[in-house]
DNA sequence: TCTGGGGTCCTAGGACCC
DNA sequence: TCTGGGGTCCTAGGACCC
């Protein structure tokens, strides 16, 4: 099963203020009337309504509903709700997988009697979340989880979706390249190229053909997805990999002492996150989007270290030794990776 | 309409080691 | 004088997900 929280960060802002509820609601960057350069993070379906959606662009939300509720992200206040929601989750099964801060994966194959049982089960899930969160989710039930992805994202709102295993391919045919798990834009563009426009054709499209355009790797999972076949396991947590902070510019700029001054904020603010953690570690890199939106990686390897000052001295010789100063930077990103464990103990896992 | 911020994984070339 | 095969690490880019 997956478990999906639905518009969760608006349904978090529902919790402490119940006059969101009736209201089109919207957590996103600032619209700043209109001038506004981010985009709406979750909306609820009050604002749905007036067609707007979560990655669209703030002010595209603001022409259309000017006189909507419109919130900050408060990252801290979310996963505290999310961390009790998944305390709920995790007693459902012996399996339990967070995988983002509004969804996690259970294995309940051993604490079903086959699959008659499962709707009910989900049904307790969704009430046991409702009733001591007060967050509502949806629930996909599948032989695998690439399926029960997809029945959950059929079943929204606060539904549940399930498919048996006999169902699969009909469910499959029925759906959309783009909608299988991991196919983005990109690729479901170069597959319709290359004649696999639906998930019947893929299912039936050549490893050889795959393999030569997307790798060994992707090539055989997306013949694999569109088949109905997912291996992955139901695991438990993993060791986060890397942590970074980003910052768009109100307007681009070209100023060394604005990205510099940048590059110490999100350097700063990172370093408690690693703190937190309890890691070392010896890769810093930087990111550079420029105002036409072409992006730059730029890393280095450092001593193994936890200091502040790495990060900043490194951030900042990265970008004085590979910024393109003939163009306008919209955004700065810094990041730190390659962990290593603290004082003999273990990687601090992540789980929220 | 004009595009955020947090991440993960894969690929590929080059340096380097044995 | 010209040269193999196995492996790891580093850097950069790209696609994707929520």
């Amino acid at each position: 099963m997956l478990v999906d929280m639905d518009y969760f960060y608006v349904a978090c802002e529902e919790l402490r203020n119940p006059q969101v509820k009736d209201r089109a609601t919207i957590v996103g960057s600032d619209p700043k009337k209109g001038e506004g350069r981010g985009v709406v993070m979750t909306c609820n379906y009050v604002a749905r309504k007036f067609g707007i959606h979560s990655g669209m662009p703030i002010s595209m939300a603001y022409r259309l509903k000017p006189d909507a509720l419109y919130l900050p992200m408060d990252y801290d206040y979310y996963e505290s709700v999310s961390k009790g929601i998944m305390e709920r989750i995790r007693r459902f099964a012996e399996r339990f997988e967070q995988v983002s801060i509004d969804e996690a994966f259970i294995d309940v194959s051993d604490r079903l009697e086959g699959w008659d049982g499962a709707m009910d089960y989900a049904r307790e899930v969704q009430k046991d979340v409702l009733e001591s969160t007060g967050i509502k989710c949806s629930v996909g039930i599948g032989p695998n989880k690439l399926i029960a992805k997809m029945a959950c994202e059929k079943a929204k709102p606060n539904g549940i979706g399930m498919v048996r295993p006999q169902e699969v391919k009909g469910f499959l045919s029925g759906s959309e390249i783009g909608e299988l798990y991991g196919i983005g834009a990109k690729t479901a563009q170069r597959l319709k190229k290359l004649g696999y426009g639906t998930v019947d054709q893929l299912s039936k499209a050549s490893s050889m053909v795959l393999a030569d355009q997307f790798g060994a790797t992707f090539g055989a999972e997306l013949k694999a997805f569109a088949n109905g076949i997912d291996e992955r396991e139901v695991t438990g947590n993993y060791d986060v990999k890397s942590i970074g902070r980003e910052f768009t510019f109100e307007k681009d700029t070209d100023s060394v002492e604005q990205v510099e001054d940048v590059i110490r904020r999100l350097s700063n603010d990172l370093i408690k996150d690693v703190a937190k953690r309890q890691v070392y570690f010896k890769t810093v890199t930087l990111k550079l989007r420029y105002f036409d939106f072409t992006e730059h990686l730029h890393s280095r390897t450092v001593r193994v270290t936890d200091s502040v000052g790495t990060v900043i001295d490194a951030a900042q010789e990265l970008y004085a030794q590979n910024a393109d100063r003939t163009k306008k930077i919209r955004k700065i990103g810094v990041r730190v990776s390659g962990f290593v464990s603290y004082r003999g103990q273990k990687k601090f896992a992540i789980s929220g």
